[in-house]
RNA sequence: GGCUGGGUAGCAAAGCGGUUAUGCAGGGGCCUGCAAAGCCUUUUAGACCGGUUCGACUCCGGUCCCAGCCUCCA
């Protein structure tokens, strides 16, 4: 039974689809005018970590997450570049497809563009209009009357006089309320614009996620992800705009991933204290950042340090040198304890527990350690028993010996030479040779590794 | 000020009203020519103060501290 932790009521509770065996779930994506940094890793990879897993227990997802290629930033950088703002969002749009593609991020089902979706949020935005819930201000951008929507501040926990109080005043607003929002923004000259019944404009932020998720999964659906700073107020908005319009519940599970923070303060693009995943990726592969990012809970704070990253580094490389030499396809059910799978899945199922859920993993290396010594076979199906689960979250997905051997300037063939050198070297008790060259191969950043089966090599 | 979360061993990070979390690091041992890897073993916890309980890190109350949101942000 899947437990989820929801936003609406601060609980875990049991998750039941609205029809059988189907769920829609839509994540808020990414506005595209720059790099991907930490924190969208860790919302793209903790959905892909969710979404992977409510695909192994219901039968039909569907999986969207939208790009957010219409917006003031993406306006301005793009005239700063002086360039197209298509040439700009398609540019970065291909740069997050890389960067998910290196955290072995899945692609959602859909993944629609704001700029597709134009028509739907005008709709919409009329729909509002006869509820009496938009309006026109005199500057001619269009807002939403948050004081006509009663249950406003349900899933943020705020009341509007409380937001009131700390209310910033917007002085050029035309609104009538300084907590209504924009739905529509009046064109103003030389920016992209689409005819509405309301003049030549473009949408607000909040409504295209409304539109875009109504549109393709339903006006009501399961699960609503993004990041925690998303709560309030844009899925706060979102909520009173598809309620509003649709008169009928929006999302039943709001689920929101914490921040990762740089010596305890959130990482952001306005704090200047982000670090990109290209830049993260210079230093290491994206297995290990992906098992960073789920090596805490998904709602907690992540604290993003070199530190922690190499301890992350460290974990991964057990799993992969106790699968190392190993026959994973060995499939013999009989071999292993089926209560690891059982303990995985569970873990998964409590509000998607990955730090449980990675103890089992190191639960069944430490067996494989045990057997490989006593019991090929069976070191071999419990392998193939840790590549299975690890898979199911998206680690553990390479060729051990190739990951181990990874990232290394020297050839192959030179480290073979050497190691050949130092055999002929041990088998004639020359060991101040044997460890000269073994030290001078560490110092260029390669580990050898005797057995009984000969030396073997891996990077540090 | 209002609303959310949270404070766990050297570091990171979970579960749990009583029994080893887990990974890294440290100690001792085995293995090894010596290492590495691995195995065995071991040290280091639960912000503070009360309460409930036979028993609390885990439940309740209070205090202190931290982060986030209340403006665009994943």
């Amino acid at each position: 039974m899947l437990k989820i932790y929801n936003t609406l009521n601060n609980q875990k509770e049991k998750f039941e689809p609205i029809n059988p065996n189907e769920v829609g779930i839509y994540v808020c994506g990414m506005t595209v005018y720059d790099f991907c940094h930490m924190g969208h890793a860790r919302v793209m990879v903790m959905f892909d970590v969710i979404t992977r897993h409510l695909k192994r227990n219901f039968s039909n997802v569907n999986y969207v997450r939208n790009i957010t290629d219409i917006d003031d930033k993406i306006i301005s950088r793009a005239l700063e570049n002086n360039e197209d703002i298509y040439s700009l969002t398609n540019r970065f749009i291909d740069e997050m497809h890389q960067d998910e593609k290196s955290l072995g991020v899945l692609s959602p089902d859909i993944e629609p563009r704001a700029t597709d979706s134009i028509d739907k949020m005008i709709e919409m935005i009329s729909s509002l209009s006869k509820k009496g819930l938009a309006y026109q201000g005199e500057n001619g951008d269009v807002f939403y009357a948050v004081r006509n929507f009663k249950e406003y501040g349900k899933l943020s926990g705020k009341n509007l006089d409380d937001l009131m109080a700390g209310a910033r005043v917007d002085i050029e607003s035309d609104k009538k309320d300084p907590l209504d929002f924009v739905l529509w923004k009046k064109a103003k000259t030389d920016e992209p614009s689409w005819p509405s019944p309301w003049g030549d404009g473009r949408p607000g932020w909040h409504i295209e996620c409304s539109a875009m998720s109504n549109h393709f999964i339903s006006n009501h659906f399961d699960i609503h992800g993004g990041g925690m700073d998303l709560t309030f107020p844009h899925h706060e908005n979102e909520i009173a705009q598809s309620e509003g319009a649709n008169s009928c519940k929006f999302v039943n599970t709001w689920m929101h991933v914490g921040f990762v923070n740089i010596d305890d303060e959130k990482m952001s693009k306005s704090l200047k204290n982000f670090f990109t995943i290209r830049d993260v990726l210079k230093n290491y592969d994206g297995e290990t950042l992906r098992y960073f990012l789920i090596s805490s809970h998904y709602r907690s704070p992540l604290n993003y340090s070199e530190a922690n990253i190499d301890n992350a580094q460290s974990a991964l490389k057990r799993l992969y040198n106790a699968i190392k030499g190993l026959d994973k396809n060995v499939e013999d059910k009989s071999l292993i304890n089926t209560d690891f799978e059982k303990k995985f899945n569970a873990a998964l199922n409590d509000d998607f527990n990955t730090p449980m859920a990675l103890s089992i993993l190191f639960e069944i290396a430490k067996q494989i350690n045990i057997e490989r010594t006593n019991n090929l076979k069976k070191a071999g199906a419990l392998s193939s028993e840790l590549v299975k689960l690890g898979n199911y979250i998206g680690i553990l997905e390479y060729n051990a010996d190739e990951y181990m051997k990874q990232g290394t300037e020297l050839t192959e063939s030179d480290i073979t030479k050497k190691i050949k050198q130092r055999e002929s070297a041990r088998s004639s008790k020359d060991f101040a040779m044997s460890d000269q060259i073994r030290d001078e191969l560490f110092e260029l950043g390669i580990i050898l590794e005797d057995s009984v089966n000969g030396t073997t090599w891996r990077r540090k």
